[in-house]
DNA sequence: CATGAGTTAGGACATTGTCCAAATGTAAAA
DNA sequence: TTTTACATTTGGACAATGTCCTAACTCATG
């Protein structure tokens, strides 16, 4: 992007994402950009519509990501996951003001409400396939139920908690460290084939990290 | 309490539990207590201070509730996570700014590291008991630690996932969902009596709400 | 060159947390 | 009772924030 409002948005998420977004100012961020307040506002009316920009940018970039694959295993599941998570650190600022921004920014709320429904549904969808497709043994709705609403739970907030908990960990080591537990959190339900495609990918098969 | 500073204390933790710690400001708290900012400035410098405090008031009540139990049963164990999920969301202020918070208050953050770390080996102990107890049938460390990490997760950011997607149900109905979470957690690993306290305090056993 | 839409600059505004000096209240000492 | 010392409360100042508005500038098009 060359032109100024990509320029404001790639700055701001870079600065948002190493200081957080309540503490980076409009004023400072325009001076790092050597423009004027009043320049920022005339792209993103307010810092809100700025956010909610960014938010879409994470949204886009997990549809890609996320979807009902007919023939999905054990080990393109956990991949789908962990490039899930790659994202989420690109966008960490969001994710850790996540409950903060829900609750202040209208637009955003409205749109991960839509978003997260069909969301959850694919991840259901998926556990549902591989169930079928002999990687799980569930033998009843609730134990799916359980399944997906960990899942989400863990994806949702595992940076929260890795940023207080583990920030001494680089985001690889964070994100391998919450990998094993999505992992664990399905072997109990795992037919052999499928222990066997969660061992090998914690072993040895996480994506690499971001640039 | 009836001098100022308790007042102040109570009033804020009201009001910053309705409406965000962010959202109320200390004018907007003086003008409700009829008293003036720099009233409230005399007794907490900064509103980080008044926050702290707060957060030292939930420490305190959890530290009532979470200690190792030489005898624990695994009802006694999901008695204990219902009684810390009440205390939350007396507190719910804090854990829903929890990120935020850790970010910008030194002292909460500095409070909260040994806290969290004395918590977490409670808990690990805890579940050390009831593996020993013949409740749970763990194979190795691991399998322990997945479980204390999984737990901890959860107790953290339940409230925080319960604002955002389950703001409809009440936080008996919140409480009682996360619990059942916790109970699917341990089901794995649970002998054939535990499975019978999981799945009796599930259906009939959760405490009552706060006032 | 002149026009007009798009863009940028600069400053005003209300609100926030913080800070401070003066005023007031209170309770023990003289 | 009066004085003194300390605790509390007041009222306003301050810098920083997000938002808003008007004037100035840029630049392709007629």
């Amino acid at each position: 992007m060359t032109n100024t409002r990509g320029k404001i948005l790639d700055k701001a998420l870079e600065m948002f994402n190493e200081r957080g977004i309540e503490y980076v100012g409009l004023r400072e961020l325009a001076a790092v950009l050597g423009i004027r307040v009043g320049n920022i506002t005339y792209y993103f009316a307010t810092k809100d519509d700025l956010v909610f920009e960014l938010s879409q940018q994470l949204s886009k970039a997990n549809a890609e990501i996320i979807f009902v694959d007919e023939n999905i295993t054990m080990t393109g599941f956990l991949e789908m996951l962990n490039r899930v998570y790659l994202n989420q650190v690109k966008f960490r600022c969001l994710l850790l003001s996540f409950v903060h921004v829900m609750e202040q920014n209208k637009l955003v709320a409205a749109a991960y409400k839509t978003t997260q429904r069909n969301r959850n549904a694919t991840i259901s969808a998926n556990i549902g396939k591989l169930a079928a497709s002999g990687y799980l043994d569930l033998k009843n709705d609730e134990e799916q139920d359980f399944l997906v609403s960990t899942l989400a739970l863990v994806s949702r907030f595992w940076i929260s908690e890795a940023a207080i908990s583990f920030a001494h960990l680089s985001s690889q080591e964070q994100i391998r460290h919450y990998l094993r537990l999505a992992g664990n959190l399905l072997i109990p339900y795992a037919t052999a084939k499928a222990k066997r495609q969660i061992r090998d990918f914690l072993s040895t098969g996480q994506l690499a990290s971001i640039s």
